[in-house]
DNA sequence: TTTCTTTTTTGATATAGGTCAAAAGATTTT
DNA sequence: AAAATCTTTTGACCTATATCAAAAAAGAAA
């Protein structure tokens, strides 16, 4: 009861792709756990192995990268999303990105050997193909439709697509995002 | 034999990330069939529904949508690599995307009721998992390490990493898969 | 070959967005 | 509440790359 608790807002996001039977629910109860996050904690720093998946139930996660001294976000994760740095966890290799808290954040994580096991159980396993083909469609229509798009023009798209991002993160994380400068991202707030 | 000869590098391929046994290996060679393509053809049109994914034995496919009267490239495929529209044949959605031969290819096809077939193999599941998180890591990688580049910078980053296309596609194919003009690609040549 | 069509190059000009610097405004710490 | 720090805004200037137009080159068709 406890448990199912905790689990729930996870348990309904993976019953949106495909319904859970009770032995794997309860399965996903035990391997799965909650981890919360103060504001400006790192789940992942580069050189280390990422061996966790997470869950967000609330928060914000910050994904970046640093290139030539700048900080590169790759994205701003927010409730209902999973992150990882999926590089380091499906190749077991050193991260070459940070995974930060923009804000304090509710977790669950779920550990690569529960991944192992969980994905035995025929829901699970369909849930997580499922969950990975849409993951790569989301990826490249997201990267088609963006990338082309003026400065201004990226802006209300972020908006029309993923609104918490541009209603809680700061500005700079913003404009990293959108890959333009803080100044430009300033001006066209200023101008809407 | 003949099948096996025919099948042989697409095996080869899959060999890399797993090793299928016998008989997924001639259920392969029984449901993918080849098919081949003169160049300027098209494989896939918007609307149509994309319901087989292809191997590239030998040519050049090139993924493209159209937006504003201007074709936006998104890949061009060559030999060794899958090609598809995620989001129609994940999604049985209609696809906005043309798939188009640049050059005469040999492929091999799988239709969408081959793959679930052959899916139940646990070598071809294994493999299929494998590859879904290679090109979703791929994808990301490719995003993020190539999007903040400059146009010359792009243009060595395309030669070190996907030559077969700076040699064989063509500048406009080029320039618009970079997200840059024409003009501006064509001076970049004439530096080197 | 000669002609026609497509592709690539070159030149001139315009502009979105970058960079640097400093001021203004928030937020946190003492 | 004052001081210190961090974040956002504003201004001036500059540069990479876009756009438009036309010439040159390459490839296909006659």
């Amino acid at each position: 009861m406890y448990i199912s608790g905790q689990m729930e807002q996870l348990i309904h996001f993976i019953n949106r792709y495909t319904t859970l039977d009770k032995a794997a629910e309860k399965a996903l109860g035990e391997m799965a756990k909650p981890e919360n996050l103060q504001k400006n904690e790192f789940l992942l720093k580069p050189r280390q192995y990422c061996n966790k998946l997470w869950f967000i139930k609330s928060g914000l996660i910050r994904r970046y990268h640093v290139r030539k001294n700048k900080e590169l976000t790759i994205w701003i994760y927010y409730e209902n999303q999973w992150v990882t740095s999926s590089q380091s966890f499906f190749y077991h290799e050193p991260a070459s990105e940070y995974l930060q808290a923009c804000e304090n954040s509710e977790l669950i994580s779920i550990s690569e050997e529960a991944s192992q096991a969980l994905i035995q159980y025929p829901a699970i396993q369909k849930f997580s193909t499922r969950h990975l083909q849409e993951m790569l469609a989301c990826t490249e229509k997201f990267a088609l439709e963006f990338n082309p798009l003026s400065a201004s023009e990226k802006y209300q798209y972020l908006f029309d697509h993923a609104a918490p991002i541009m209603k809680r993160a700061k500005l700079g994380h913003i404009a990293s995002l959108m890959g333009i400068s803080q100044e430009t991202l300033s001006r066209i707030r200023a101008r809407n």
